[in-house]
DNA sequence: AACCCGGGGTA
DNA sequence: TACCCAGGGTT
């Protein structure tokens, strides 16, 4: 038996039972593609039933308004991937006359759909001849192969698909696609790999030279950057002072509450003296109950944050501010960690998305 | 080519 | 702490 056979093999007798592997429906292998990048499928399992039972098809997705699609996203990370979700949906809508496009020459002009997204919509939606590399492929190729080119490089990306391509099972792909991420994500592990039980482990470089710990290469880490922000708790009444987040940095069209940034610590009398927060809040704002620093950490960004309970008279409500009800809170989208904070403040209930 | 974009699990 | 996860977009 040649390589893709063999692990086919292995997947058929093995296989997680996934609820997108029973569907060849473009619409919700999609959905499933774009919850499950960079995102590890237990935790994008209870957002895919979400997603699938709100917006059945791609009529009912792109009638959507983006803070009901970020507010499901909620808690998943990386929001541009809803509001490319939106945006598609509403093209393909069009366009496409609400049938999901499943060849990979339409699917790779789409918003939010690369390489991987769209051989994996390609080979599993119509089992179309399109290799899929993605983390697990990456490691399972290094290793078996004994590639040492980095997998990040421009080079390694163009050999590791090349590679791809040479292996796939032609009249099989979608099988062979399953399998190939299925070894990768049950045996092929990153750390301690089940090579003992791998189903090719007699032809596989890492496994007869010991060498599964040095592959795959990947180039240097980036650099993570401190940022300091100083949030602002203002409360009226029953409402407290949200405002919308812009494009251009995290959480785009998030909301959260008035925030100040600065490029060190501060304390929060410190912070009410910048000629920001004065413009704000005037002079006489008085504290009345702090909160932090809480450390908050992103794949590039170590966050620091301040809470700040303020009372002022003299707010000077800016462009996207406003006062909201608590118990509307629930239903605007926030960053993981506003979300945090503001439901042990007030423990506000129905805490969706997710609880737990 | 380099950088940006989240949140959570794991060793 | 460092690395990884069914990656993609922008500059």
């Amino acid at each position: 038996m040649n390589f893709s056979d063999e692990i086919t093999n292995w997947y058929n007798a093995n296989k997680r039972d996934l609820p997108w592997r029973n569907t060849t429906d473009a619409y919700t292998i999609w959905l499933s593609e774009i919850i499950l990048q960079q995102t590890r499928v237990e935790q994008g399992m209870p957002y895919f039933y979400r997603f699938l039972e709100r917006y059945p098809n791609v009529a009912a997705f792109a009638a959507a308004h983006e803070d009901d699609i970020l507010k499901l996203w909620q808690g998943l990370g990386y929001y541009s991937r809803g509001r490319n979700m939106l945006s598609t949906a509403r093209l393909v809508n069009e366009q496409y006359k609400g049938t999901f496009p499943t060849r990979y020459n339409e699917l790779i002009k789409l918003k939010g759909i690369g390489e991987y997204t769209a051989a994996a919509i390609a080979s599993f939606a119509a089992n179309e001849a399109k290799a899929v590399v993605d983390g697990n492929v990456y490691r399972v190729l290094a290793r078996y192969f004994g590639i040492s080119e980095p997998i990040n490089s421009t080079k390694g990306k163009k050999l590791f698909q090349e590679t791809a391509n040479s292996i796939l099972n032609m009249e099989h792909a979608g099988i062979h696609n399953q399998a190939m991420m299925e070894l990768g994500a049950i045996i092929c592990k990153p750390k301690n790999p089940a090579c003992g039980i791998c189903p090719v482990n007699t032809g596989c470089y890492a496994f007869l030279n010991n060498a599964a710990t040095q592959l795959p290469v990947k180039l240097k880490t980036v650099k993570v950057r401190e940022r300091y922000l100083n949030y602002f708790l203002i409360t009226d009444g029953d409402k407290i002072l949200m405002k919308k987040r812009g494009m251009g940095d995290i959480w785009a069209n998030m909301y959260d509450m008035p925030l100040i940034e600065t490029s060190e610590m501060l304390t929060p009398h410190e912070v009410l003296q910048l000629s920001e927060a004065i413009e704000y809040f005037g002079t006489d704002a008085e504290i009345l109950e702090v909160s932090g620093p809480v450390k908050h950490m992103l794949t590039h960004q170590r966050l620091k944050v301040n809470f700040i309970k303020i009372d002022s008279k003299k707010i000077k409500l800016q462009q996207e501010w406003f006062y909201i009800e608590v118990e509307n809170l629930k239903k605007i989208a926030m960053p993981q960690i506003i979300f945090i904070f503001l439901t042990n403040i007030f423990t506000f209930k129905n805490n969706f998305p997710f609880s737990n």
